[in-house]
DNA sequence: CTGTATCCTGAACGATACTG
DNA sequence: CAGTATCGTTCAGGATACAG
């Protein structure tokens, strides 16, 4: 449980991860998704869960440079993970 | 899943929680079942739970005073969530 | 026994500017 | 487009002492 909460560990990461479940996306689309991150807690957090091992990062050559962020197959199971956490909080309100 | 984040959120929540799980608990067994938590934490922690609808405390009367930490039904509800996230971390290990 | 008060430190966060 | 560097702020966590 240590191993999940320390790759889950920030105040952003799971929304960063949930908008993955959803598809790949650029730093870009991950920006306009997420307008509370800052470039550096999202950066930080992106750096995080590839080391976690839960995100890959695939980047294309050429110009402009594009970079794809998509979910390991560890990744991906972290999306029944959220869905209990997602559950519990929709389950009973304040 | 904002409110599931903001009542476990803390380093030590979740052991506090599961300690719980398994009974119900006085503060100096809490204590001595979580040795790394300084006495603020773990009464930050007991506090932020009892907020959350999470734990329940029951005081009884008489010297020397003896308290009871309990979770409610809610926080009962937290077992399979935390049963995901240690099935996470133990699932794929670095 | 069951906590709270105080003080301190380190990590996370947030904004801005800048680089490849 | 996709980040990193820097800096200041804010907040959780840890130690110790003290209170009901």
């Amino acid at each position: 449980m240590e191993i999940t909460l320390a790759a889950l560990q920030g105040r952003w990461t799971t929304l960063v991860v949930r908008e993955l479940l959803r598809g790949d996306r650029s730093y870009s689309e991950l920006r306009a998704a997420l307008p509370a991150l800052s470039d550096k807690v999202l950066s930080d957090r992106l750096a995080q869960l590839g080391e976690a091992g839960v995100v890959h990062r695939d980047r294309r050559p050429g110009w402009p440079p594009r970079v794809r962020y998509t979910l390991t197959a560890r990744g991906r199971r972290l999306g029944p993970v959220l869905q209990a956490l997602w559950d519990w909080g929709a389950d009973a309100p304040d």
